[in-house]
RNA sequence: GCUCGAGUGGUGGAAUAGGUAGACACGCAGGACUUAAAAUCCUGUGGACAGCAAUGUCCGUACGGGUUCGAUUCCCGUCUCGAGCACCA
């Protein structure tokens, strides 16, 4: 029998299938352990071989997990809402749930194909609204709860209403918008509409005007995390600011636990460092300046990290979106002032950010007074100035901060240096360190003295508090799109209403067209009856985080209608222990589902406050181009190698019909019509091809599929050679050239099963270098895998294959321990060989070898040698020497000694007091 | 600009509580078996120098310093690349 891979994949596969062998329940009587890839994007492209490295690894866990004993949930779905769908509905017409359905049948059939070990019976879809009731439910759960920040949790709305009613809101610590304090008889007395409208502002999913990041070209509105650099991550349009009202999630509620509770996941410290820069905590102090337009004189509230330095103020700068801009104006700079409003208006996020060295900014004509030193200081308007942050206003120390320095010095404001001996005639000096001085009662402290003693003064005279800021903002909820989950939310009189939970799921209805209307509404608004007991729903729809933040919560419970997980599934499960993906959602998804988690663990539906225990990003496989030169103007290709002799342009050649940077010249001619007549400049009688490392691509011809590989080397192979490529983290160019060894190494295996048609196992024991072989194996995977380093456990496997192969090992006590460690890494053929070797069941039920320690240690020998009779030492031999021979090693030459004992030593090197190698 | 991470043969990469640098694999070169090819197997393969040879010597882990008997590994500085954030007061 020889390694028919085909054959024995699709076996397996059919017998998995049918066996259900994958299927988990609930088994109090095992451990559980939840491994978990973050579910694709089902795009039309298919996968490529980049796709499947993350969940290689996550399938390899699994199995290993199996073989250990556990009880491995494993599950795999869809993020199946999002914009490639619909942007292709709104070209084709065609219904994006149609092509949407299509793309999944293609990713399941790939998928199939490489033998993961996914309980298929638990398989999820965002856009099922089976599923997306879950998502709507806990919408609603967010928009009848607020967060109180003295319990540091959320709670039900009506308790907020019961204290409005007994007491007003002047108690009420809540993480909430703008409220004007209010009495209980006042409350009593605002109308309907009023009361909702103040409720809005504390509930945990509110609507709200807030400036948005607003993609024209998409229609919608986008989440900061879905814009880069200006454009929108998805197709890359331009983006710009504009004031909207929209649904969001009170995300920054959660902004300390968020941040303090990373703590205690094991994720790697650059995937923590990116969300703690994200929530961005910074401590500092809120300070009021009295700020006088001469008329009248108002309260200025400014954040602070540096409270030291406000012996250094010499102006003060509104945010021009600040409500303080339209009071603090003068008459005289009306004119002035609304000229430069008008300019930052329509300024588009992009020009704003193109322009960050430019200074701009305009004097209001109002003065504020240093509440320490009294001076009177000019208040500007300027664009540096963040209305979204701290206040929306600041106090400027020009010496000790870059950007005011910038600004003082264009404006030509004056600068007061506060640090003895700094140097400011070049530079702002932002350093927090030396000695302060100009500074009244802070003068001789240091930086980190002055701080507290600063704010501390200003807490005692009444004028301000210590305050902690978060850069984190709620996040933006609604999407002007069609191919999202609707809203369960009415509006009766203009009072947004929830929908009963009886009501759920809301299901999308059907329109027309994808686009909006041509007033500008969402698709939703071309939907016939969109209504509820007669009043309108709401027209947006959710953004893509919505399905993607608890489906590892449903993916414990599938298919229970009466709860997003049962109690006892939750509590079985728990939480995810081991998450598998790309780290391009270290700021979407991950604070979002976090931030999910959190709510829902406050409201008692869940038990664990993190969902992801551990997590690991797989790296990017990167694509590997080849190129062929064209001599400029003509149809003639010059080889690699001559290229430099001619004028050429480079252009991308599909990597198929190169190999081994070979072209296939004929396959190129047929390739595509220009090509047809091309001549080439060969040299030794080849063409060569250059190549370079660059994502893959469709437009770069360097696309590997996976299914050609399985059908060209067999899915167990390609799963191997995945891990083998290098370290699962770490970004890497594929290479189809290499794949030969890991094939090579599979075959090497069967061979020690199978001569021809002969069987060659016998019932035999092993011996003991075989033992040796096996044991050393058994614990370098087992290390391995636990510390996620499968490219070097795929090397083990190799060196040990060619060890039993030379010692011509046939024993079916040797034989039977590799199949099952090699199981989790190519099950396809470890279970063929495993039925060979006489089993029933899958190898998948077996136990993972333990491997015994006598049989992985080297051979050693010590010896107690003293030298110059002052220093002792302890030697590790790899060979039995005589104490006598030793000494002479030692003596032969001090440090590093040598010693040809028979050739057995080559080396001696002597540490004082440590172990010595001896090497032979 | 700030914050992380990384730089090792022709290639992917091994090896760090400091101890034979280059495991394993690809590629390349040579050989065996074949009419031939495929497949398989064997040998060599960081660089320089010396030798008929076994072998030996020196240099080598981005660059420059330091600690150490000994540094790819630890420390300081420089450069390059990658990722993230970016007027966050």
């Amino acid at each position: 029998m020889e390694y028919n891979f085909l054959d024995i994949e699709k076996k397996w596969q059919a017998y998995w299938a049918k066996n259900k062998t994958y299927q988990v329940n609930i088994d109090p009587s095992k451990p559980k352990y939840y491994v978990l890839d973050m579910f694709p994007y089902p795009s039309g492209a298919g996968l490529h071989v980049g796709h499947p490295l993350g969940y290689i690894a996550s399938d390899i866990y699994s199995r290993f997990k199996r073989l250990q004993g556990f009880n491995v949930l494993h599950p795999m779905g869809y993020d199946a809402f999002g914009l490639p769908a619909e942007q292709y509905a709104i070209q084709t017409g065609q219904h994006p749930a149609t092509t949407t359905e299509k793309n999944i049948a293609r990713y399941r059939e790939q998928m199939d194909r490489i033998g993961f070990s996914y309980d298929w019976s638990r398989e999820v879809r965002t856009c099922d609204p089976e599923y997306y009731k879950w998502t709507q439910w806990a919408f609603l759960k967010m928009f009848g709860h607020w967060y109180n920040k003295q319990t540091q949790k959320a709670e039900p709305i009506d308790s907020l209403v019961a204290k409005f009613e007994t007491e007003g809101n002047a108690n009420v610590d809540a993480a909430c918008g703008d409220v004007e304090v209010f009495t209980a008889d006042q409350w009593r007395s605002f109308d309907k509409k009023v009361q909702s409208d103040i409720l809005m502002k504390y509930r945990i999913a509110y609507q709200g005007e807030t400036s948005v990041n607003w993609c024209p070209a998409l229609g919608t509105v986008l989440a900061n995390d879905e814009v880069k650099e200006g454009f929108s991550v998805r197709g890359g349009h331009p983006v710009e600011q504009k004031k909207m009202k929209q649904w969001q999630l009170r995300v920054s509620a959660y902004a300390e636990r968020l941040l303090s509770d990373l703590e205690e996941l094991d994720w790697t410290d650059s995937l923590k460092e990116m969300q703690r820069n994200w929530i961005g905590k910074s401590q500092g102090a809120e300070m009021i300046f009295k700020v006088s337009n001469g008329t009248q004189e108002y309260d200025v509230t400014i954040f602070t990290t540096r409270a030291d330095t406000v012996f250094g103020v010499t102006f003060m700068v509104l945010a021009p979106e600040s409500e303080w801009v339209e009071l603090l104006t003068t008459p005289e700079q009306k004119g002035a002032v609304e000229e430069y409003l008008q300019k930052a208006k329509k300024k588009t996020e992009r020009e704003r950010m193109a322009e960050t060295k430019k200074v701009t900014g305009v004097f209001s004509g109002s003065y504020g007074i240093n509440p320490l030193t009294g001076e009177k200081v000019p208040v500007w308007i300027s664009e540096y100035v963040l209305a979204g942050y701290g206040t929306g206003a600041i106090m400027a120390v020009p010496a000790h901060d870059s950007r005011d320095y910038a600004f003082a010095k264009h404006f030509d404001l004056p600068i007061v240096p506060l640090i003895e001996g700094c140097d400011i005639s070049e530079e702002s000096f932002d350093a927090k360190e030396g000695f302060m001085c100009n500074s009244g009662f802070l003068n001789g402290m240091t930086v980190a003295e002055a701080i507290p003693a600063a704010i501390d003064r200003v807490e005692e005279m009444g004028i301000g508090k210590r305050k902690v800021n978060y850069r984190l903002r709620d996040a933006i909820f609604s999407r002007q799109r069609y191919w999202g989950e609707p809203f369960p939310v009415y509006f009766q009189d203009g009072v947004a209403t929830p929908m009963p939970e009886s009501e759920l799921p809301l299901e999308l209805p059907q329109v027309d067209k994808f686009l909006p209307t041509e007033a500008g509404e969402p698709p939703l608004a071309r939907a016939k009856d969109w209504k509820y007991d007669g009043f309108p729903i709401e027209m947006s729809t959710m953004p893509g985080f919505a399905g993607s933040s608890a489906y590892y919560l449903r993916y414990m419970d599938p298919h229970n209608s009466e709860a997003l997980v049962s109690k006892e599934a939750d509590e079985y499960w728990r939480n995810v222990d081991l998450y598998i993906g790309g780290t391009e959602h270290a700021t979407g998804h991950l604070i979002y589902s976090r931030f999910w988690n959190k709510f829902l663990y406050d409201l008692g539906y869940v038990c664990e406050k993190e969902p992801f225990k551990k997590l690991i990003n797989q790296g990017m496989i990167q694509g590997r181009s080849n190129f062929v030169y064209r001599i400029k103007n003509t149809n003639t290709f010059v080889s690699y190698g001559l290229k430099d002799q001619y004028d050429t342009t480079e252009i991308h050649v599909d990597v198929n019909i190169v190999d081994h940077d070979r072209l296939d010249m004929e396959a190129f001619r047929n390739w595509m019509p220009d090509f047809a007549n091309a001549e080439f400049i060969l040299e030794d009688g080849e063409y060569i091809c250059g190549w370079a490392v660059e994502k893959m691509s469709k437009s770069m011809f360097n696309v590997v599929n996976p299914d050609n590989v399985c059908n060209d080397y067999g899915a167990d192979t390609l799963r191997m050679y995945e891990m083998f490529l290098g370290p699962l983290e770490q970004s890497k160019p594929w290479d189809t050239k290499g794949i030969d060894g890991v094939h090579r190494f599979l075959r090497k295996l069967w061979r020690l099963y199978f001569k021809g048609d002969e069987y060659l196992v016998k019932d035999q024991k092993g011996t003991p270098a075989e033992m040796k072989v096996l044991h050393k194996l058994i614990k370098k995977v087992q290390t391995d895998i636990e510390a996620f380093s499968f490219n070097t456990s795929v090397s083990a496997f190799m060196i040990a294959i060619n060890e039993l192969s030379e010692l011509k090992c046939c024993s079916k006590e040797v034989l039977e321990q590799i199949v099952i460690l090699l199981s989790p890494f190519a099950p396809h053929i470890s279970e063929e060989l495993w039925e060979a070797l006489g089993h029933q069941e899958s190898v998948t039920f077996a136990s993972f070898p333990k491997y015994v320690e006598g049989y992985t240690v080297e051979d050693t020998f010590d010896y107690p040698v003293s030298f110059n009779g002052k220093m002792r030492f302890k030697l590790t031999l790899s060979k039995s020497l005589s104490p006598k021979e030793v000494e002479a090693a030692v003596l032969a030459d001090g440090n590093t000694a040598k010693y040809l004992a028979g050739g057995s030593v080559k080396k001696v090197i002597v540490v004082p007091s440590k172990i010595i190698n001896i090497v032979c």
